[in-house]
DNA sequence: ATCTGAATAT
DNA sequence: TATATTCAGA
């Protein structure tokens, strides 16, 4: 029931342009099993029951140091307080900064979330990585960083939109194309226009890979 | 100096 | 292979 008619091409500027905000539709932290129906059950949930979409905002970095490339499972975060701060792992952050090299990033799909709400803000004319960066206000994260994303993240676009001849049953685009959209005006409150996120991914149960970049 | 595009590396 | 990092050009 998403694709029915394709014959009107001007209702889609209406669909971009009607787009419900992100505070309108972020409750992708929707729980299958209330807390209450889960204790009434006895159901052992793994243990967190509400996050917050911007709370463990980092991306965790593989540190390649030797030739071990062995990593364990890290999962199990206990406290959370209401951190509007992202920060990244692997370095420390502010300060000095001693780091060691420059591990691969790993783009975790909160993180990619925010870069394309920040993308989008931006709107096309201002979508520059130092912008982008800035906006993001993530520690730790550089311009070559999301110089690189962008650049993944404008091609992406342009394939999605490139192929349009018939049908594109080869990829389905978990992302709604933003770009084309947001005059990006300085004065002027941005509001209306939002990055969709259709995640058609229901995932069996606890899946946190449900964002896997744009695959071709 | 920053941004964009392509090549390379993992 | 795909994704991130790095190089090189505008």
């Amino acid at each position: 029931m998403v694709n029915a008619g394709r014959g009107a091409g001007s209702r889609v500027l209406e669909w971009e342009t009607g787009l419900p905000t992100a505070g309108e539709m972020t409750p992708i932290s929707h729980q299958l099993v209330p807390p209450a129906l889960a204790a009434a059950f006895r159901i052992d949930l793994p243990s967190s029951s509400v996050d917050s979409p911007t709370s463990h905002l980092s991306f965790r970095v593989d540190d390649e140091d030797d030739e071990d490339e062995e990593e364990g499972e890290g999962e199990g975060e206990g406290g959370r307080a209401d951190n509007d701060d992202v920060t990244v792992a692997g370095g420390e952050g502010v300060g000095g900064g001693r780091g060691r090299k420059k591990a691969r990033m790993v783009w975790t799909p909160e993180l990619h979330h925010r870069f394309v709400e920040a993308v989008a803000h931006l709107g096309e004319k201002g979508a520059v990585p130092k912008a982008i960066v800035q906006l993001m206000n993530v520690d730790g994260l550089t311009r070559e960083n999301v110089a690189s994303h962008l650049q993944k993240y404008r091609l992406y676009l342009k394939r999605t939109r490139g192929t349009a001849t018939a049908a594109t049953p080869r990829s389905p685009a978990p992302y709604v194309p933003c770009f084309g959209a947001k005059p990006a005006p300085d004065t002027a409150a941005n509001r209306s226009g939002h990055c969709a996120f259709v995640s058609s991914s229901p995932a069996t149960s606890s899946d946190a890979t449900t964002t896997k970049q744009f695959s071709s």
